[in-house]
DNA sequence: TTAGGGTTAG
């Protein structure tokens, strides 16, 4: 790379302002800001949002306390760093083929499919043609359609017959080139790698060609740093990057995990060196957005694009959607789908296909359901991502009928079910504990031909152990380790998350012991597992016998980093523990750990991730403010949140100076932490508000709490919770639902002093008990109706709803004009803090104006 | 040289 240093015009990365656009257009393109300013005034609506103040920073040093949150700190992002390989995509060949490499195709073909393995016929179909093919035109043709047919030994045959009997260089190059690309497409690295070794060493390799399509073939394979590396190799040699090498190199980027940064430097350097980008420049950009869930950024290139005067196409439609997909704005997507028909861009199969995920993403299930029906009627046939993106929601959702019927209809049009639609079943089914259905469909797969893959036995392993069916788990295990698969991180943390939720938490830390020997470098899922073991256990599983594990000692975290064990004489620990746990060998001698053994479990977990560089997320802070609820003292507790200000002093310092007691300062310091927050993804927020709430109002700081679920709700971070007429609380948690339904009540009681009338019904709803395997029996509906009682409330569960508690507004009112009912209502800390007496201006409730003078029981309110 | 699908934690 010419520069490691963006220079300053650059900032999509920090997803500019219209104002960071200005100066990089007038530095790239030295074009009139009149020109620009009406560009930016022509912009569609759907693109037109106000540019967010203080976009999600660029990733910081982990644990910094002054930073600012990082955005690994958002729940949703995804730890699969390669996330999208659709290998095998097909290639249309140009027409500069004969017609005669058309027929040798077909006799190719015809050659290895006739018995004749080796392929032998095929030099000689070629030898008998040579005189009729048209050179390098009709040898590429052929490879690439071999490739495109899958024919992949054949493509390799022909490709090194060719290579023998050309002795032009150049010609040699152009075959070298077209190989090394057709084993990119189809994910064969390694294969291209020689080949490109070879063109190298043969001395016809040495060509921007040559050195690009092997920049995308790494790139196809998620392979960046690869790629980066022959980039470097291909300007040391002397040669100049063209414009598919850069977009090559984008693409990996995206492809590979390196991040936006790292592409934003490779487009600097192409514009430095006066290579134009173009469409897929910006394409590639766009998707290199997508895997970082970069909304802002993937807006602004966008524009980029309308102002450098280059088109958009579908492929740019369907990434931007995407982006949006993926970050959470699917009512963006919406507007930017009905956008595209304005442009004369017309939706596929691919458009829908996003669409539907992304509004299955965010609960939209009816409307991804109606997508499919739209697609239908317009006449887009649905294809196999599309059929396997329908059984999985109808799986999802427990709707197994229509998951099989929609499987049924897959393989009426000629699609065969895949491995992904039986995973989609098995997960499905295994969810929803049948497990019956769940061996049918395993071994209906297998006598189908499909083969299961490391998903089919992960899944399965972790649907029987969760339900403890330890003889299944352990055969589906054998079944794994003699088919030769590899386990990877996701089956290891699934298993690791088995055990932990079956109280297991001592054969979890061995399996980490035994990933990480193997050279499986744990993420933070696999770690917040553990964190909520601990968070949560009472006891430890001692079924073991610990002088059998070679190497493991204690809970003691294995160190370093993962490095593969060269041997692996100390047997298979996962059947080990299998045995252990088997019908007869119970696990009776569990012995009780206290919570603080608990606790220096969890900072030596929470050390280990410092140390590796996993940065915590909000899931490991909800896992660990949980544990802070499941201490035994508020001590204890206490101490835990300030030995890990020690990591990150902005997160646990707010969590410990609110359970403290509120007082200025901390205030402040929350209000910034809130802001931030804000910027993550809704889910992400969510889940913050209501852990910290939850620990808040467990520990009896419940003024802090109701502060904290009341900034919540300013930000939106539980939109349409809260009317004059009904409140929503099926997204929060239970002390964050607590916390409102005061907060509600006596914004209700400020509209009854005001001499208003209420509502004639009033509602508070708590959902059908999402998380709860017994419909309407979740925990956050049975401690709304236990606070509606202690406080003698006239709300009462609804019959027609399981989920809802209603009142008269009539009983509503008379109920908050007796005497005691306002005292009640207002909160009180169970502990301040020496300087709570400080505090002020605290943030305002999303009330009307509520007479302060009404009691003095409202000292306390933020009003 | 560019686009969509199945997996893990709360």
């Amino acid at each position: 790379m010419a520069s490691s240093t963006p220079p300053p015009h650059w900032s999509l990365t920090t997803s500019e302002t219209s104002k960071n656009h200005h100066s990089r257009h007038l530095k790239n393109t030295q074009t009139a800001t009149t020109k620009l300013n009406s560009r930016w005034t022509s912009k569609k609506v759907s693109l037109d949002h106000p540019p967010h103040p203080k976009n999600a920073p660029t990733a910081l040093p982990p644990f910094s306390s002054t930073s600012q949150l990082s955005v690994d700190f958002s729940g949703k992002r995804s730890t699969r760093f390669v996330s999208k390989m659709h290998f095998g995509r097909p290639k249309f060949s140009s027409a500069r083929h004969s017609s005669i490499a058309v027929d040798v195709l077909e006799m190719a073909i015809k050659c290895s499919g006739n018995g004749n393995g080796s392929g032998y016929g095929v030099e000689n179909v070629l030898l008998n043609y040579e005189s009729r093919l048209c050179g390098t035109d009709d040898y590429t043709f052929l490879l690439r359609e071999l490739g495109n047919r899958g024919e992949l030994s054949l493509a390799m045959r022909c490709f090194e017959f060719c290579v023998g009997r050309e002795r032009r260089f150049g010609e040699l190059g152009k075959l070298a080139s077209s190989m090394i690309s057709i084993l990119g497409r189809l994910g064969k690295v390694e294969l291209a790698e020689e080949v490109f070794k070879n063109a190298v060493n043969g001395g016809y390799g040495t060509t921007v060609f040559v050195y690009s399509a092997m920049i995308s073939a790494y790139a196809k394979s998620g392979c960046c740093y690869e790629a980066f590396r022959v980039f470097k190799e291909m300007k040391d040699s002397g040669l100049k990057p063209n414009i598919v090498t850069y977009n090559a190199l984008i693409d990996a980027c995206g492809k590979g995990g390196a991040g936006f940064k790292r592409a934003s430097e490779v487009f600097d350097e192409m514009l430095k060196t006066g290579v134009q980008p173009d469409r897929i420049t910006f394409n590639s950009l766009l998707a290199v957005c997508s895997g970082a869930g970069l909304w802002e950024a993937a807006r602004d290139l966008f524009h980029e694009m309308v102002y450098r005067g280059i088109n958009q196409d579908i492929y740019t439609y369907n990434t931007l959607l995407d982006v949006a997909c993926n970050s959470n704005h699917i009512d963006a997507a919406f507007e930017i789908m009905s956008e595209m028909a304005t442009k004369g861009i017309l939706p596929n199969e691919v458009t829908f296909s996003t669409m539907v995920r992304g509004c299955a993403k965010s609960g939209r299930f009816d409307k991804a359901l109606s997508l499919f029906n739209d697609m239908k009627y317009i006449g887009i046939k649905l294809d196999r991502v599309a059929y396997n993106t329908l059984v999985a929601i109808y799986a999802n959702l427990g709707r197994f009928d229509e998951a099989l019927r929609i499987g049924n209809e897959m393989e009426a049009i000629g699609l065969k079910k895949d491995v992904v639609t039986y995973n989609a079943l098995l997960d499905g089914f295994g969810k929803q504990g049948m497990y019956g259905k769940v061996k049918d469909l395993f071994v209906e797969m297998k006598a189908q031909n499909v083969s299961p893959n490391l998903l089919t036995y992960s899944t399965l392993i972790s649907v029987y152990s969760k339900e403890g069916l330890y003889i299944e788990a352990m055969e589906v295990y054998t079944e794994f380790k003699h088919r030769g698969l590899k386990a990877d991180v996701v089956f290891y943390s699934k298993l690791i998350d088995a055990f932990c939720k079956k109280g297991l938490v001592e054969s979890s830390v061995l399996l980490l012991h035994k990933m990480m020997k193997e050279g499986i470098n744990p993420n933070v899922v696999t770690y917040n597992s553990i964190i909520n073991a601990y968070g949560q256990s009472t006891t430890a599983d001692h079924s073991l016998h610990h002088e059998q594990w070679a190497g493991s000692s204690e809970l003691t975290l294995t160190s370093g980093v993962a490095e593969p064990c060269a041997n692996n004489e100390e047997g298979d620990n996962i059947e080990r523990i299998f045995e252990q746990l088997l019908p007869g060998k119970s696990t009776s001698n569990k012995k009780v750990i206290t919570s603080g053994q608990d606790f220096a479990c969890i900072l030596q977990v929470f050390q280990k991730m410092h140390e590796l560089g996993i940065k915590p997320n909000v899931v490991t802070f909800s896992a660990i403010l949980n544990a802070c609820s499941r201490c035994s003292s508020f001590e204890e507790a206490s101490l835990l949140l300030e030995e890990l200000r020690l990591f990150d002093n902005q997160i646990y310092g707010v969590a410990h100076g609110l359970l403290m007691g509120l007082h200025e300062n901390v205030w402040l310091q929350a209000l910034s932490l809130f802001d931030e927050v804000k910027r993550m993804d809704s889910s992400t927020s969510s889940a913050f508000y209501n852990a910290l709430t939850d620990v808040l109002w467990h520990f009896g700081q419940k003024r802090g709490a109701q502060f904290v679920a009341l900034e919540g709700q300013r930000r939106d971070v539980w939109p349409y919770a809260w009317s004059s007429s009904c409140l929503d609380l099926h997204l929060m948690s239970s002390g964050a639902a607590r916390a409102m339904v005061h907060a509600w009540l006596l914004s209700i009681c400020s509209i009854v002093f005001e001499g208003k009338e209420l509502p004639e019904l009033l509602s508070i709803l708590t959902g059908w008990g999402k998380h709860s395997k017994v419909v309407g029996d979740g925990i956050l509906k049975r401690a709304v109706e236990a606070l509606l009682i202690s406080i003698g409330s006239p709300f009462r569960l609804a019959k027609s709803n399981i989920g809802r508690f209603t009142s008269p507004g009539a009983a509503v009112t008379a109920w908050l004009r007796e005497s005691g009912t306002l005292k009640v209502l207002s909160l009180q800390d169970e502990r301040n803090h020496p300087r709570g007496s400080q505090l002020f201006n605290l943030p305002l409730l999303p009330l009307t104006d509520l007479d302060v003078a009404l009691s003095s029981n409202f000292q306390a309110l933020p009003l």
